[in-house]
DNA sequence: CCGCCAGCCTGAAGGC
DNA sequence: TGCCTTCAGGCTGGCG
């Protein structure tokens, strides 16, 4: 039997951040009209007349500040993007400036948009994981008492903000952690290893311009390149690249989830060398 | 508070 | 050929 790739991908903080490096031009330029074409949407009308004077990450959410107290608040759920061109269909808003047209696009309709008056909008969301304050020690604090599966653990939001389902899977091969690892049993040398890999698969994604495989693209329509890189994602059957036996599909949760059984042990590990 | 799970949504793909 | 079912998963809200 061929192979077949798993049907789509989720815009994960590798996605977003390249989304965002695509969107900075538009700091400094007025909503000259808005256009909606989704009705849960409605309420973004009120950013008619206003200048975008910041565009961020936070976690997988875009946030476009207008002053202070006025923010766009956008998520792309699933199948989100923002484009510079119009031939999409799918398309739920548009953002008129000056000389161009911004699209939200939005075939499935995950993704929201909604405006804020809130100075911090997002208070619930975890750390970013490439910032200085993701480091073993504050991940060790988070975790706590906690008796999450690993894999559920990383993908918390609450607990760490941008990591999907792409990502993790990439994260804990590398990390030789098998998914289904409760949190607690994790030793010390697990927890730092964890953070490294968090940090270097994140911003080796962010260099690729984030992963494609069905989806995904970039303000202006092109694609990411990190999907040549995936060690286990989406790669059901195929021989691992490290130790030739074939990578196992499991569900958890309601998620499909990647990994390699001979690499990444259930069993708690004191000596790790990475 | 915690962990877990259904439901939202749409198009692709598989089964019969 | 075509209908019907299943699958994909970020997030929210509800349950025990």
């Amino acid at each position: 039997m061929g192979y077949v790739p798993p049907a789509g991908e989720m815009p994960e903080l590798p996605e977003v951040e390249t989304i965002v490096k695509g969107l900075k031009r538009m700091e400094g330029e007025k909503v000259k009209r808005v256009e909606i074409f989704d009705g849960r949407l409605k309420g973004i009308e009120r950013l008619k007349g206003k200048v975008i004077y910041k565009i961020y990450r936070r976690g997988k959410y875009i946030i476009f500040n207008f002053n202070p107290s006025l923010s766009l608040i956008a998520h792309l759920g699933m199948t989100g993007k923002f484009s510079f061109k119009g031939e999409d269909s799918h398309i739920r808003a548009s953002f008129k400036f000056d000389n161009k047209i911004l699209y939200f696009v939005d075939t499935r309709r995950f993704g929201s948009l909604r405006v804020s008056r809130e100075e911090n909008p997002l208070p619930y969301l975890g750390l970013e994981p490439l910032s200085r304050e993701f480091d073993a020690r504050s991940l060790f604090e988070k975790i706590g008492k906690s008796r999450k599966r690993v894999k559920d653990f990383l993908m918390d939001q609450h607990k760490i903000a941008g990591i999907g389902n792409i990502y993790v899977n990439e994260i804990l091969f590398r990390s030789r952690i098998h998914p289904e690892r409760r949190v607690d049993t994790l030793s010390k040398e697990e927890v730092n290893i964890l953070v490294r890999m968090t940090k270097d698969i994140l911003k080796k994604a962010i260099r690729k311009g984030g992963t494609t495989i069905r989806d995904y693209k970039d303000p202006e329509g092109r694609e990411g390149r990190f999907q040549d890189f995936l060690m286990v994602y989406g790669r059901e059957g195929e021989p691992c690249k490290v130790c030739g036996s074939p990578i196992r599909r499991i569900k958890q949760g309601n998620r499909t989830t990647y990994f390699c059984e001979v690499c990444q042990k259930l069993e708690r590990r004191n000596n790790v060398t990475g």
